[in-house]
Order: structure tokens, then sequence, then C-alpha cells
DNA sequence: GTCTATAGGCCGATAGAC
DNA sequence: GTCTATCGGCCTATAGAC
């Protein structure tokens, strides 16, 4: 791997463990096993090597989450699997933490791969749920958008209520209440 | 108000805004108003200020969400209103922002009062799903606690759907999406 | 109880040798 | 392309005057 791979990926390890304030451009040169001048051969800055690092992260995390979702079962299984996907709880997600950084939010560079993944996954989840309800899997009432924000946000809010309490019990408690609301036997569904 | 009150609240401000890794002791004390010495004077840096500081806003959180939650409705009308009620959206939610801070979460000092603020809201909810399911208001097959946890999921996670898209919109979604999951009317309920 | 001054550290960035 | 040296800035913390 070339030296800017090298520095892009142990940005994208401290923007995930420390976010973006948390992280110095020294300290990702450090992690990559580089000197200054290499790093600044490479990266005008840490609003230039940032950006990288998040695209990165954000693409796979996209691509992970589409293989989840582009799955063949019901859209209850499909959901369920993304839902139950194995994850690295405690260290949370490194797309949706960035949300909580100022710097991150200020401006459209940093902010729009952190939106565009998220809302690219709302969006995938959301047609699964009006596949759901074309083959009268779900309740007619739900709305597919109005469904796919509190999956996501299952998730996302998941990661906190594991990291408070330092255990994944919680995380997995939320994923499991989430799926009991959704789940075809629940609901009145096709049964109605 | 006294000056070690003016610094906890210039404190808890930043702590929202910029979590603990990214806030100073100088910006504190320059938010507050009051001079280096001031600021020694009353605390003895960063590790005894920002407790106190996390400690007045998760009273003031489980304060604000007791009361809420103590409402006289059915188990849905008070799961609804906490899930409903007035929000600074995009600033997100103070308490459990610091979740995302590697140096919260390291230490119980500054990880306890986070825990105990959430651990408590997810109890109280859980009780209030237990009254419902006693009423028969909800459908029988789903288990209190892990119904409180994508609740409490869904408003954290909804704040990082919102950040990431700049707009409450996608909070908003969430929100009305999980109470189409959990309305009596869309469940099997006490028809079933 | 609050101020100013200062010490010492880490940071971001640049300059220049190799 | 990578190194070391260095500048200027902001930070945390302490010392001492008032």
């Amino acid at each position: 791997m070339s030296t800017p791979d090298h520095l892009v990926e142990a940005a994208q390890e401290l923007l995930w463990e420390r976010g973006y304030v948390g992280t110095s451009p020294r300290a990702i040169q450090r992690q990559a096993g580089v000197g200054q001048g290499s790093r600044y051969h490479h990266f005008a800055g840490k609003p230039d090597l940032a950006p990288a690092a998040i695209r990165r992260t954000a693409a796979a995390m996209g691509a992970a989450a589409g293989q989840v979702l582009g799955g063949r079962g019901s859209a209850y299984d499909r959901i369920s699997a993304y839902l139950l996907r194995e994850r690295d709880v405690l260290r949370g997600c490194p797309v949706g933490r960035l949300t909580m950084d100022p710097d991150v939010i200020a401006g459209d560079e940093l902010r729009a791969p952190v939106d565009e993944t998220i809302g690219r996954l709302r969006g995938r989840l959301a047609e699964i749920v009006q596949e759901g309800l074309d083959q009268g899997e779900f309740d007619g009432a739900l709305v597919p958008d109005e469904i796919a924000a509190p999956v996501v946000a299952t998730v996302q809010g998941g990661y906190v209520l594991a990291r408070a309490s330092g255990s994944t019990a919680t995380f997995d408690a939320g994923v499991r209440g989430l799926l009991s609301l959704l789940s075809p036997r629940a609901g009145s569904g096709s049964a109605a």
C-alpha cells in the first residue's frame, strides 16, 4: 500500500475513535508511521486529509449496508439482516459519529459524504418497506420513509445506549424491540 | 448567580456544542467572562469542571423527561408526549452526545451520570410500556425493556439523521414512524 | 477572589537539506 | 519523496501581585 493510503487509513481510524476535533494531523502521521515531510507532500493539511478519509469510510459503509440489504428474502428478512448485521457496537458508527462534530456539520465538504451515505441507506430501506407493503407483508398504514427512519435511528441511537452503559446489551435490546414492532406476526399485516 | 455557576453553565454550553475533547478550559472561562485566576480558584482543572457540568446537564435532562413521562394519559399518550416533546433537534442531545467522546467513555466519573440518566429514562419508559400491556393497550408479545430501547434510540439516532441532513425533517419522520408502529390501532393489540 | 505573567507542551505549517 | 529544524499559536497549569 502506498504512503497516501497509509495516511488515509490512519485518519479513518482516528476519526472513528476521536472524531474530527479530537484528531490532530500529527497523530495521523504518527499512527501511519510516516514523517512530517511525507505527510505534507501528499496532503495540504487536515482539511485536505479528512475529506479523503471520510469519503473512503462512507463508501465502505454504504457498500456493506447495500450488500446486506440486497439479499433475496422477504422485506422483513432483509431489514432484520441489516439490524442484526455484525457490528463493533461499542466503537459506534464511523459515519454517524461524525455528525456530533461541529466542524463536520459546519461545512458541506465534510458533511456531504456523511449525509449521502445515511440518505442512501434510508432510501434503500424505504424501498424495501415499500416492497413489503406491496406484498401485504406490513400494515398498509405504514409509510416507507417513516419506517426507514426509525430503523436507521435505532441503530445509530443504539450505539449511544451501548456506549453509555458500556455494554452491547442495550443495543441488542433496541434491535429486538424494533423487530418485534415490525414483525408481520405482531402487526395487523396481511391478516388484517 | 455566583462565579462557579457561571463557569459550570459555560462548560455545559461548550460540552453540548463541541464535546469533551473539543472543549478547552480556556474557552470555558472566555465564555463565562471570567479570568484565569478566578477559574483556577474555583476548579482544579478540566477534570474537575467537566463532571460538575455533566452532572448538572444530566439532572436537568432527567427532570425534563420525568415530567413529560409523569403525565396522566394512556401509555401510548405518554410515550408519544416524550417523542414529540419540543427539542432543539439540530443541536442534538446534550447528554447522549457525550457518549461519542472517548474521554467520557474511558472513565467512570464522566460516564456514570450519562449512563444513569439514560438508564433511568429507559427504565421509566419500560414501566409505562408495562402499564400499557396491563391495560391491553399493546400487543402482549411486546417486551417492555425491548420497546423502551428503540424509543430512546429513535430519539438519539434521530439527532444523527437530522444533523447529517441539516434538517429536522428526518428526526420527525423517525418519531412519526415509530409512533405508527406503536399505535394501538396498528398493532394487533387488545383486539387480537 | 481575581488579576497578570510566565513556564512548558503540543499543535499546524513552512523551510531547506538530502 | 522524505527527512529534520524551526516559527508562531494556543493550550494547561502555576506563581505571585493586588
